[in-house]
DNA sequence: ACGGCGATGATCT
DNA sequence: GATCATCGCCGTT
């Protein structure tokens, strides 16, 4: 049986809440070069106003204005210098939560997806990439998506929209039979590193390996 | 498996 | 000027 459209109430409730039901739900990302699609496996919520680690935790912005909107739309952002990550905001309008979509599995478009993520040319074409690697990782899985900063705002609850957000297989229209959902710190954040706000399917081989914030050295630049 | 580090640019202070 | 919700590559255990 083919899952429908989660209906936008689904993002009714804070990000902390909605995190864990996405496990096993299925982003579809349609454009001019096909769809691929995923059973996302690995997902972290950001509490907005109470929490420090928050995009929106001093306020709205031009760059997150999309978490103050409302529920069930896409936040895009780019960071790093060459980089997008991907959220679905929760909360009703005014209140700017979203989760992070971490990793995922493919579910069709694979040839597609592999292709987006071998774009770095200097690749042999002998180093096929593991299946499991096409989306593990938010930054990669943009790329295996296709996402960039042209979906933000995107409505994921829309069947029209190039951005969608399907129920899973399970029982409640999440994980299901999937696997057991675990939850740990959050991976690469240096405040409120340690709250549990991670949420993954157990024994998933995409699931990202934790890594913690890595201090920058100092003085890069003006030391010596 | 794990640690170090460079790439690279927008955002915020 | 510092800080990133990262990744790939390389070295060491």
């Amino acid at each position: 049986m083919s899952a429908g459209l989660l209906p936008r109430s689904f993002f009714d409730p804070a990000a902390l809440d909605v995190a864990p039901r996405l496990l096993g739900c299925v982003l579809v990302a349609s454009s001019d070069d096909g769809e691929v699609a995923v059973a996302l496996t690995e997902v972290e919520a950001y509490m907005g106003e109470i929490d420090p680690a928050s995009h929106s935790y001093r306020g709205q912005t031009r760059r997150n204005a999309v978490m103050f909107g409302p529920p069930g739309h896409v936040y895009v952002y780019f960071t790093y210098g060459m980089h997008f990550c991907v959220n679905l905001v929760c909360s009703p309008e005014g209140i700017p939560t979203a989760v992070l979509l971490r990793a995922g599995a493919i579910v069709s478009g694979v040839e597609l997806a592999r292709a987006r993520r071998s774009a770095p040319a200097q690749r042999p074409a002998w180093a096929r990439l593991a299946d499991r690697d096409l989306a593990r990782g938010p930054a990669r899985l943009c790329q295996a998506l296709g996402i960039d900063l042209a979906h933000n705002g995107l409505d994921a609850c829309d069947p029209a929209s190039p951005v969608r957000i399907l129920a899973g297989p399970g029982p409640a229209g999440g994980a299901g039979a999937a696997g057991t959902v675990c939850s740990g710190p959050r991976v690469g954040v240096s405040r409120a590193a340690e709250v549990p706000w991670r949420f993954w399917l157990d024994g998933e081989p995409t699931v990202s390996v934790y890594r913690a914030a890595t201090p920058r050295r100092a003085n890069r630049s003006s030391g010596r």
